[in-house]
DNA sequence: TAGATTGTTAATCGATTAACAATC
DNA sequence: TAGATTGTTAATCGATTAACAATC
């Protein structure tokens, strides 16, 4: 019901509260929220109304209560277990950041192709060869994964993961990579993202603002 | 002129290019072009349209053409020197990641705090106090910076890395930073995009496509 | 009560899509 | 020439913003 644009700006809003939380703020304004993360009032107000009515007109929302709130609208009141596929430079620079697990999502399987890094530890968990994603997605039941593999494998990876039934994939590997309907992709893409401001840097001269 | 949204998928159409530039293929139409990357027909073209005529009626666009007059217009003729700022486990990752330079992104420069890490070599670069960003900016001509450095730090280091004169910056940090007028930002969330796809998990029985 | 701020509707703005004449 | 496909305009769709009554 509400546009994918609204859920994903949710997560931010659900960050941005819990540092407010961590700051010992008890009660924002939309306008003070959007103040920090670049969001008009308005648009915070519009987003936060296609959930209900949680805020209270003359005083604002309680911090508490609204995090708990869009953290149970994003699904965030169970935790999520993923599969990490590529564990390259990237795959285990991802495998040991603890900012996935401090948000709920716990990797539990981690997946290569590579004979030297199969059998292999890390954070606590063997890599295994892409030909178990299967089993442990069964065992775990798991929903999403991760694919931190080269763009060449990135497709076939993905495959594999839906037809192990991942529903949700978080795409590092730089190509659109397909997936049927019901399944979600999103991508992150450092390249593209750098690019798209060197477009801007170019047109402007390096003296401009001297 | 274009509206950001055409320049940020620019990249994306270079890129898929030059995907099928190795793969030999001389000509797409806008068809095809989209079709590798879920975007319309129409709407490539329009997309295409604000920077001239670069396809032929009845014929399409020539890959290598196409791809050539889209690099110049993102600023891709010539290479660009970044800095990196925070050498922890991401830091690192990205440091040793070859999709940068093989896209025309170069790491001149190395940063941290941490007293652990500075004097330390990685890939070929010494790591240095962030106090010395300034100094590789000028000497180098860097005008943008990636930030992979913890949230509580994220917004000082891009004030030191604006002062410092740079106008792009790609954050890792889980934090809307905040910059002047005329300086870029974009932001990489793996978090967040997860938590975007679990609001629609979480509304699916995870039977239901059994 | 007066002031503040929400929730919501309506107005605006911008982006995507459809359609088709131009042309290779 | 006939068929294909662009470039572009107009129509549609959707998202953001403005505005204000409701209400804390």
């Amino acid at each position: 019901m509400p546009p994918d644009v609204v859920v994903r700006r949710l997560p931010l809003y659900a960050r941005t509260l819990a540092y407010l939380q961590q700051e010992g703020v008890k009660s924002v304004s939309s306008q003070e929220l959007g103040a920090r993360i670049n969001v008009t009032a308005a648009q915070i107000r519009k987003d936060l109304s296609y959930f209900g009515q949680l805020g209270k007109q003359g005083i604002g929302y309680k911090v508490d209560e609204l995090l708990h709130h869009i953290n149970r609208i994003l699904g965030l009141s169970q935790d999520w277990n993923v599969v990490l596929v590529g564990v390259g430079h990237l795959g285990q620079a991802i495998a040991r950041y603890s900012g996935f697990s401090e948000k709920g999502i716990h990797i539990v399987g981690l997946f290569d192709t590579d004979p030297k890094k199969i059998g292999n530890e890390l954070v606590g968990l063997t890599i295994q060869h892409v030909n178990q994603i299967s089993t442990v997605v069964r065992e775990h039941n798991v929903r999403m994964a991760i694919v931190a593999v080269a763009a060449e494998q990135a497709q076939d990876v993905v495959n594999m993961l839906v037809k192990a039934g991942v529903e949700a994939i978080l795409n590092y590997a730089p190509v659109i990579v397909q997936v049927p309907d019901g399944v979600w992709v999103r991508h992150i893409d450092p390249v593209s993202l750098l690019h798209s401001m060197t477009y801007y840097l170019a047109r402007e001269s390096p003296f401009e603002k001297a």
